[in-house]
DNA sequence: ATGCACTGCGCC
DNA sequence: AAAGGGCGCAGTGCAT
């Protein structure tokens, strides 16, 4: 049984070609045509657990997906691992596609990356050079020996890190991050259950019915605006534009620095509350509207797309549908199938206690061994006060200085001269223009050129300089804490869906199966009776995962669970 | 008509 | 004196 496959798709057709290769990456024996690629992959994973290596998901696995009775085990992603190494390696932003990878592996010249699709420069056939399968390999090449090359070579610069240690984590974060496209793929093909009639009837009863003519004003977003109109005087102006905004309250004599809600908050006039709550049910209505549900949350799902590794730290992004952003609010929609359940758990405080796992503060990682370390925090050093303590933690970690906040980072320094001495002496490598990197080794983008032309004339050109250097310092402080915490969360991942593949269920229509993932929370959708299952499961990957990522710490990552029906009912 | 910068706000 | 990290998305207003 070969521990490693490497798989191309055909780009017409169900079949494709496999090619068993050694954990090297050495191909064992000749490549194999395979005329229906999914039962191939399908009686290859009964035989045993395979590695399943591809240019990238989205174009090998997920049209792979509705045609599997069960998930694949693992994969090795290139598209993403690419980008992992060539961060480690110093040349952060170098083209990861399987063309460019393999391009520079031949000493060809390397085709840039094609933007996403959908996205502003996205302009399909004006590419002669490369094919246009986003696979940028030029016409001719042999995907499956460029696959086998690029894997090859991939393997031999992850055994070139010397240390021991960083190799092991470096290794873990490749797996993680290729599971992470796993997930993401099945997550994007179920989707995550919506109601379409209660996200309706929540809009209806927060707006007033649909507006037959698409684009209007709902009824009571209108009666709103004519109400803000009447207070503000009369005189016609748009709400939604900040300069008329600005106008209109400056005619009534109020001057405001900006339309920002926690501006209006503070203003002492009946046009400010009724403006403050038109931009929040205008916003539902853009964002999250019947437009919305149209494009995206039709047939009881809503589909978004998952970008994996799509911010620098390590964290998803997403594309379309702002599934990262979805309202509290509107979480009433999100109802389990008859029958089935939602089990919804969230990593409680995770970033103050990866910061006391990462700088093995004793001090800090005795708060972060049990329950509420905001709590225990006060009971230690902020004379029970858990709001100080909390704002002064999180100030630490954002590198905040303004406000009534530095009394407290002194506590913090003299209590815990460990776990502060890490953040700032992550802020001190970001300001000199270092590269910092997450636990498990996922290395944070260079200052940009205009940074260092910027900060090399802060002598004499000003403050803009020193202003850029603090700002890059602030970046470096928090990305080792998000991204150690975008570590943990693919961690958790991964441990999760390996977990629930194997509880035993009566058919795949009966597993449950992931449907959301935001940083440090979870969703499963589960056959009611399994949710306690499940539950078990959530809790066993997230101290898996403490254990992989973080090694022999005191400090525990306790998960909040709930199962429930509705999204909205789990806090 | 289309692109871009900017503002503002939803989530973590 | 002020100085909070990361995103995606929609709208305005100006430039082309």
């Amino acid at each position: 049984m070969a521990p490693r496959i490497a798989l191309v798709p055909d780009p017409h057709g169900p079949g494709g070609r496999l090619q068993p290769l050694d954990d090297a990456g050495t191909p064992l024996g000749p490549p194999a045509e395979a005329p229906d690629l999914a039962a191939a992959v399908t009686a290859a994973e009964r035989d045993g657990t395979v590695r399943w290596v591809w240019a990238a998901a989205d174009s090998a696995y997920a049209p792979l997906l509705p045609r599997l009775p069960d998930r694949l085990a693992r994969c090795h992603d290139l598209r993403l691992v690419e980008a992992l190494l060539l961060a480690h390696e110093g040349r952060f932003g170098a083209p990861r596609s399987l063309g460019a990878a393999w391009a520079r592996l031949r000493g060809l010249p390397v085709p840039p990356d094609l933007p996403e699709p959908g996205s502003a420069e996205s302009d399909d056939g004006q590419d002669t050079l490369f094919a246009p399968d986003r696979l940028q390999l030029p016409p001719g090449a042999d995907p499956l020996a460029a696959v086998v090359a690029v894997h090859a070579e991939q393997q031999r610069r992850l055994a070139a890190i010397q240390d021991d240690g960083a190799r092991a984590r470096f290794r873990l974060l490749v797996a993680a991050e290729s599971a992470g496209a796993l997930v993401a793929a099945e997550m994007a093909y179920d989707g995550l259950p919506w109601r379409a009639d209660i996200h309706d009837r929540l809009l209806t009863e927060l707006l007033g019915p649909r507006p037959g003519v698409p684009g209007a004003r709902p009824k009571l977003l209108a009666d709103l605006a004519a109400e803000l109109r009447q207070a503000l005087g009369g005189r016609p102006f748009n709400p939604d534009s900040h300069t008329q905004v600005l106008r209109a309250f400056a005619d009534r004599g109020i001057q405001l620095g900006s339309t920002r809600s926690w501006e209006l908050k503070e203003v002492n006039h009946p046009a400010a509350r009724l403006l403050v709550r038109y931009k929040e049910l205008s916003r539902i209505h853009t964002a999250h509207g019947w437009a919305w549900q149209d494009a995206w949350a039709r047939g009881g799902r809503f589909r978004p797309e998952y970008v994996v590794g799509g911010v620098v730290s390590g964290r998803w992004a997403s594309r379309g549908g702002g599934a990262l952003q979805i309202p509290r609010i509107l979480r009433r929609a999100v109802v389990a199938d008859p029958g089935w359940l939602l089990v919804v758990a969230d990593a409680a405080q995770l970033e103050p206690r990866v910061l006391a796992a990462l700088s093995q503060d004793a001090g800090l990682a005795r708060t972060a061994a049990g329950g509420d370390l905001y709590e225990a925090l006060a009971a230690t050093a902020f004379h029970g006060d858990r709001d100080k303590a909390k704002l002064g933690l999180l100030g630490a970690m954002y590198g905040q200085t303004s406000g009534d906040i530095g009394p407290l980072l002194n506590t913090l320094r003299h209590r815990y001269p460990a776990a502060m001495g890490y953040v700032e002496a992550a802020a001190r490598t970001g300001e000199d223009g270092g590269v910092v990197a997450s636990r498990l080794g996922r290395v944070c983008p260079p200052p940009s050129a205009d940074w260092l032309d910027l900060t090399e004339a802060a002598e004499t050109a000003g403050d803009a300089g020193g202003r850029s250097a603090r700002a890059r310092g602030r970046f470096t402080r928090n990305f080792v804490i998000q991204a150690s915490a975008a570590d943990w969360a693919l961690a958790l991942l991964a441990a999760l869906r390996r977990r629930l593949n194997a509880l035993p269920v009566a058919g795949p229509a009966e597993r449950p199966h992931l449907v959301f993932f935001q940083h440090d929370e979870v969703v499963v959708h589960t056959p009611a009776n399994l949710a306690d299952g499940v539950a078990d499961a959530v809790a066993a990957a997230a101290d898996e995962a403490r254990l992989l990522v973080f090694g022999d710490t005191p400090v525990r990552f306790p998960l909040t669970t709930a199962v429930v029906d509705c999204y909205a009912d789990a806090k």
